[in-house]
DNA sequence: GAGTGGTCTAGACCACCCT
DNA sequence: GGGTGGTCTAGACCACTCC
């Protein structure tokens, strides 16, 4: 009776022990992964270790902060990822002497982006038609032989207003569905999303000169200041599926969280 | 001596069973997570599993794999963060609908920037002076008091031309050591990357007409199409440390990897 | 209430790479 | 050779949330 009592009292104060621990010192404790990291981007705020510094090991942390191994290692890896540390084997683990400033945004599906900013959105076809490409296009797409291709011209409408000039080219040979496809309520934007899985591409962002064409359809003077991004989208074999040139209408402002 | 050789046998039999397994197969084995992630990436791309759709748990995917939930449950992870999958507690794992692209870029230091064009890269400070910030910086600055504020004016150039027009302002307040910096050798840029840790703020791309202070500058004509930058830095304490616009030489495109 | 993902742990083995 | 990070495993408990 008294060593099953005893016993009791053991499972308990082991289970509870953390938990006790945690009441006692009433302040902050690492429990998980999450509170080493939070440690140990304070450590590296603060400059406790320095830039080009060597942190302790993993096992030494884990000593440290009372914890697994595996704790820190997850928490360091996060770091790692987001370019603050430099992990090698055997090597160590460093602080990055020039923390590159990683900024990561989503490309949203136009209509998207448009509603998210409470305004109604519209879609107006201009042209569809096959074409073989010219030169240019043939290089921004690394076409070799003189596959068909869909042009497709359209603009997207933001409060009845111009919002972007979409101008797309889209290989008929690496997507066959897109030729059945007739773009007059559904953009291609959206039904690319929809339709064609998709895994690499670059995306290119510069100013340009509204030319004629271009100044008409947006409503705005030739020459004026225009905002393009230019995007190669390609599939998991690595053929280019479409390239896409956004124009977007003065004013817009492309804006990125850091 | 028999049960010892037995024993061995038993010991030796699921050590290696995985690799002998592997061996017998002589095919692809899910061996890491990275394996793992491999295949329900293939499964995705391939529509085995469909948008929308519910993935078996990761005790069964454990099972048919034929390794531990904890390896699923790692690459299972790395695919959410991607922002292919979307995992509730007992909700489970879903296929996510409309995958939005994500993506992702580096903001060097501007002297990494042209070097690794291969070009050679020169710095000369405008102007630098104290002063109190206008409304329209002020605002970008969220700024409440009065504070004294660091304006730089400095041209970044690559192979001897100009490449970009750096106009800053710096909070002394939150970083009262840029008072005594003179940035004729060491551009602003570079000093605040190695002396003032981050935490975040934001970026805003757009195009702009050059006005005749920035065309004298960059060399082009005014009113030419220009590429901008505006970047608001914050530290952990949420404190604006400074607000920086970048204004590009004509032809400047920016590249970013999907 | 029960099933799901989220995480921790302790131990283990391996790959790498510096000395 | 040995120390470091990278990862796997099996078991466990918890938090969340859907039914």
């Amino acid at each position: 009776m008294q060593s099953q009592c005893l016993w009791g009292c053991v499972y308990l104060a082991l289970v509870y022990a953390k938990n006790i621990r945690n009441i006692l010192l009433d302040k902050s404790s690492i429990n998980g992964w999450m509170d080493v990291q939070a440690e140990v981007l304070h450590r590296l705020h603060t400059r406790v270790w320095k830039p080009g510094e060597l942190l302790p090991s993993e096992a030494d942390l884990a000593t440290e902060f009372g914890c697994a191994r595996t704790t820190v290692n997850r928490a360091l890896q996060a770091i790692a990822e987001e370019g603050l540390l430099e992990r090698r084997r055997r090597g160590g683990t460093r602080v990055v002497i020039h923390p590159e400033h990683k900024a990561s945004f989503n490309i949203p599906v136009i209509r998207q982006q448009v509603e998210q900013k409470g305004q109604s959105y519209d879609y107006q076809l201009i042209s569809r038609r096959l074409a073989r490409p010219g030169k240019a296009i043939k290089a921004k797409m690394c076409l070799l032989e003189d596959s068909k291709i869909l042009c497709i011209r359209a603009v997207h409408m933001a409060d009845k207003r111009p919002f972007v000039l979409e101008n797309r080219w889209i290989d008929i040979s690496v997507v066959p569905a897109a030729e059945s496809a007739d773009f007059t309520s559904q953009s291609a934007n959206e039904w690319l999303v929809e339709h064609v899985p998709f895994s690499g591409g670059d995306l290119i962002l510069e100013a340009c000169h509204a030319n004629d064409a271009d100044a008409q359809v947006l409503e705005c003077d030739a020459q004026t200041a225009l905002f393009r991004a230019e995007r190669t989208t390609r599939n998991t074999q690595g053929a280019t599926i479409t390239f896409v040139q956004l124009v977007y209408a003065p004013g817009y402002r492309m804006s990125i969280d850091l």
